[in-house]
RNA sequence: GGGGGAUUAGCUCAGCUGGUUCAGAGCAUCUGCCUUACAAGCAGAGGGUCACUGGUUCGAACCCAGUAUCCCCCA
């Protein structure tokens, strides 16, 4: 047999993932027998490719699916995509720009052509990366946000909401985005912190030549759009302006001079230009005093002919202008730098304007309470659960979503305008002239007469409807597919969207189908680069994932990237971690390669048992242990209670013991139950590493056409009999190796040097029974009893037991005497740290009897370890 | 400005109900080994004032108060 000393995963990879296809492993339908597992995945954007935040959130995920799948589980993984209205949209008009065709010069119709023709070409790309990672997604149910059904479930949801007066129709304030020309809603808003100007401009008081009121701010373009300057009425400074007027420096506007406890007095000089037209918080004052809105700015951002001044120009272009105008003019009276923030849009980056408009609403507050109920009694559960707060913070003040956009590229909104102006709300053009005749009275009115919206629907307002959707849920309220998979179980996605989607998904939920989308949701947290760093194009920080995956592993890259990734924590990427996982590949790849190249003889005695029912206690004890973290979704312990199974108690202790003579047979019964073993390993390493195991899986024996390791039932945990004696004095038989092992370190003795080892102890079972064992791990040639160590040797002390190595010409006696001095005087320290603690009355009163027993037993011990100490030094 | 979270080994983090030789894990580091599964490996070792100051308690990494620093969310 001639196996590779390291494993190449490559071919591996590609031909297993087929094979699952092919076997339909991953095929999920209605099954009575059976448990649902449900996930469905955050539809990454259709204009997506992986990225490294993908790929943590994918194997989460897949972890999850596979792990219920071997456990018996109807496991489904709903994948898919999301149209991403505003980035898609940014990205075709980028793409036409460059083929010299301009968005403006189409058609909504053409447009769309070129969009969907760019998401044929480019759309399944990140679905098809995915598959490289492994995910296992039941891919005949592949969904789109905006394919014919789902975008029939979303217009479907708007005519309902409508009708239940949830959603509509007015003027705002909102979020508008000069670059995407849309508005959008106040989750996309990133604040950002800026270096910014505060410009202090002199108004000029009407009537009293001379006397200027200087109002400080950081948009000077914006004063053509003030109607009104607002002080504090306690104030000193301006009760002198009662009544009085200003005018606006350079355009010579008289505007009012009015008086708000809103205004603070600290900020500023105490004077407020008030702009209601670009500023939320000016606007709500304008309101309270009756003043006029005056709106300067055009949808890209530059000034309109209402501002007189600067027509045209970009705001930006504007404000370095008029500053130095008003400098000119005198009417500028200082500069100052200070720490700002700005506002800008999520997606195109640009800042945002508030802006005043005709947009559409949904009303938030009625759907919030339920949705936060839920998480609140933990009917949905967040992990980690620290996300609760946030959640409850961001429930509490919800604010009315606004839900169109202007755009083309998304679900056109079901209003119809009617010659007349009013509008109807309809599921179709037809419903909607039945609708329109019936509302005007006018039964002459013709399809032709209507005009529809021309705004799209928010992204997220087909995203919310995800987990309902997927399973035609709203086409089909009651089809097998939704009555049997919803509620989904997890939803596993990052806690930046915990309120663009995650709280609306459960409110869409409660509302349609009156239960929860999910019970837990599982937020992963960013992926930085090892500097802690965001991984970014511009920094160049980004490990590209395909080839992470083609130099390490799909099974390399995914336990790289868990081993260090607690729910809820940045995860710092460094390639260490993906080498990590290679190795531990490699790792298990010799272990099989190993226990492949053994020759089974039956005629041999099964000499391994203390080993064989050790492994099984460390197995079993292993399988509760991580059935506990994947209880508590601590993905990464599961992993590394595996990891530590594997590496330390399968391959560097329990296979060593087992290992026969190099060329020489092992026992039928030995390899009957070592090979049981590496499958159990295998099936709990497979969540993880699915690739690798089913390669093992298959080359450990013949397997029959169904038998994979994908679908092997998950191990469950027995307990066997005395489990905890057997691991006890396993530990201490190992102690005995290690103080061995030890001692050829110090004393530089290579590995396989044979020594001899003389036990003085009141325990001679715990050295015959397992001298075996320590024979093979400490090669130790020969073992034997004495009531005194023969004078040249090294010895060690482990509990009352003194165990030495004879050693002829290597003993330092002083450095002999001096070690076990200073072990004893430890000893002896604690020995008095637990008598003292034994000798307060007060703990003997108070503490519970089981403690009182550890450290009467621990006091005990101490003992037995100060004797054997002494005697130890005695012999010296 | 409001709210939340964090601070434990060089790094990333566990530490559950206050009590086990409780101060841990992985990685990194150091020393020695190419020992017939694996050098992508093996054996061993070192490394921490549990942020700081008080308090509660027989007993505190853990509970309480204050201080400092960092992060996140909202405004």
């Amino acid at each position: 047999m001639s196996l590779a000393t390291t494993y190449s995963p490559t071919d591996v990879e590609a031909k297993w993932y087929q094979r699952w296809q092919e076997q339909g492993f991953f095929k999920a339908k209605p099954n009575p027998r059976k448990k649902p597992y449900t996930v469905v995945i955050p539809p990454p954007n259709v204009t997506g490719v992986l990225h490294m935040g993908h790929m943590l959130n994918n194997t989460i995920q897949d972890v999850l699916v596979r792990r219920a799948r071997m456990q018996g589980k109807e496991a489904c993984w709903v994948p898919g995509t999301d149209h991403a209205s505003i980035a898609t949209e940014a990205k075709v008009v980028a793409l036409l720009k460059e083929q010299g065709i301009s968005k403006t010069d189409l058609t909504r119709e053409q447009f769309l052509a070129h969009a969907f023709e760019w998401k044929d070409k480019y759309g399944g790309i990140i679905l098809e990366q995915l598959k490289q990672l492994g995910a296992s997604c039941d891919w005949d149910r592949t969904r789109f946000t905006m394919e014919p059904d789902l975008t029939e479930a979303v217009l479907r949801v708007f005519v309902d909401l409508y009708n239940k007066g949830l959603i509509y129709r007015g003027v705002r304030m909102v979020n508008w985005d000069p670059e995407g020309r849309t508005a959008i809603s106040d989750e996309e808003v990133i604040a950002k912190d800026v270096q910014a100007k505060m410009y202090y401009l002199k108004y000029a008081v009407v009537g009293q030549e001379g006397q200027f009121l200087t109002v400080a701010t950081s948009r000077p373009e914006t004063i053509m759009a003030d109607v009104a300057v607002a002080v504090n009425p306690n104030d000193p400074r301006y009760a002198h302006l009662t009544g009085a007027k200003v005018r606006i420096p350079l355009l010579g506007r008289e505007i009012p001079v009015i008086f708000d406890e809103y205004v603070s007095m600290d900020f500023g000089t105490g004077a407020l230009k008030v702009t209601p037209a670009h500023d939320l918080n000016d606007y709500e004052l304008g309101v309270k005093h009756n003043l006029p809105v005056i709106d300067i700015l055009a949808d890209n951002g530059t000034l309109n002919e209402k501002a007189v001044l600067y027509v045209g120009q970009d705001r930006f272009a504007a404000r370095k202008q008029i500053a130095k105008d008003l400098q000119e003019a005198g009417l500028l009276e200082k500069v100052e730098e200070y720490a700002s923030i700005v506002q800008t849009s999520e997606r195109t980056k640009a800042v945002i304007e508030p802006k005043l408009s005709l947009q559409w609403f949904m009303n938030m507050e009625q759907m919030a309470k339920p949705a936060l109920d839920v998480v609140e009694n933990d009917t949905v559960k967040l992990h980690p659960p620290k996300f609760k707060n946030m959640y409850r913070a961001w429930m509490e003040n919800v604010r009315d979503w606004c839900i169109s956009r202007q755009l083309w590229w998304g679900q056109q909104i079901p209003a119809y305008y009617l010659p007349d102006g009013t509008f109807v709300v309809a599921l179709t053009a037809e419903d909607a002239l039945h609708k329109a005749r019936e509302q005007s009275g006018n039964a002459e009115l013709q399809a032709s007469d209507l005009r529809q919206d021309e705004d799209v629907l928010d992204t997220w307002f087909s995203s919310w409807l995800w987990p309902i959707s997927v399973f035609d849920g709203f086409k089909d309220p009651d089809n097998a597919d939704i009555n049997y998979f919803y509620p989904t179980n997890d939803l596993v996605t990052g806690p930046d969207i915990l309120f663009f989607w995650v709280a609306r998904m459960i409110m869409a939920g409660l509302e349609y189908r009156q239960e929860v989308p999910f019970k837990n949701v599982y937020l992963t947290g960013i992926v930085r680069d090892a500097q802690g760093r965001k991984m970014s194009k511009q920094l160049g920080n980004s490990p590209d994932p395909l080839d992470l995956i083609a130099q390490y592993g799909a099974d390399g890259v995914r336990t790289g990237m868990l081993f260090s990734a607690p729910a809820g924590n940045d995860l710092l990427y460094d390639v260490k971690l993906v080498e990590q996982g290679r190795n531990f590949s490699n790792k298990l790849w010799n272990a099989f390669r190993l226990v492949k190249g053994w020759e089974a003889d039956a005629s041999l005695p099964f000499v391994n048992e203390k080993a064989v029912t050790w492994f099984n206690a460390k197995l079993q004890a292993a399988i509760v242990e991580m059935d506990d973290h994947f209880e508590k979704f601590r993905m990464s312990d599961a992993l590394m209670t595996i990891y530590k199974l594997v590496w330390d108690d399968f391959c560097a202790q329990y296979l060593e013991m087992v290992k026969p003579a190099y060329q020489h047979p092992i026992d039928a019964e030995t390899l009957r139950h070592t090979t049981a073993y590496l499958e159990t390993l295998l099936k709990l390493l497979h969540p993880f590493m699915p690739f690798i195991t089913e390669e093992l899986w298959h080359e450990l024996a013949e397997r029959g056409p169904r038998d994979y390791v994908t679908v092997a039932p998950w191990p469950r945990a027995s307990a066997p009999a005395n489990a905890a004696e057997t691991l006890a004095n396993m530990d201490k038989a190992l102690a005995i190796v290690a103080g061995i092992r030890a001692v050829r370190n110090q004393k530089n003795l290579g590995p396989n040097k044979p020594l001899t080892l003389v036990a003085k102890t009141d325990e001679p079972a715990l050295v015959t029974d397992y001298e075996g064992i320590i024979r093979k791990l400490g090669s130790i040639s020969e073992v034997s009893f004495a009531e005194a160590g023969p004078a040249a040797s090294v010895s060690f002390v482990l509990g009352g037991s003194e165990f030495f190595i004879p050693l002829e010409g290597h003993i330092d006696m002083a450095a002999e005497r001096a070690r076990l001095e200073k072990e004893l005087e430890y000893a002896q320290g604690f020995r008095d740290s637990v008598q003292k603690k034994l000798g307060n009355e007060k703990f003997a009163q108070n503490a519970k009897p089981e403690v009182l027993e550890k450290e009467r037993q621990k006091l005990a011990d101490a003992e037995a370890k100060i004797a054997a100490l002494e005697q130890a030094l005695k012999g010296l």
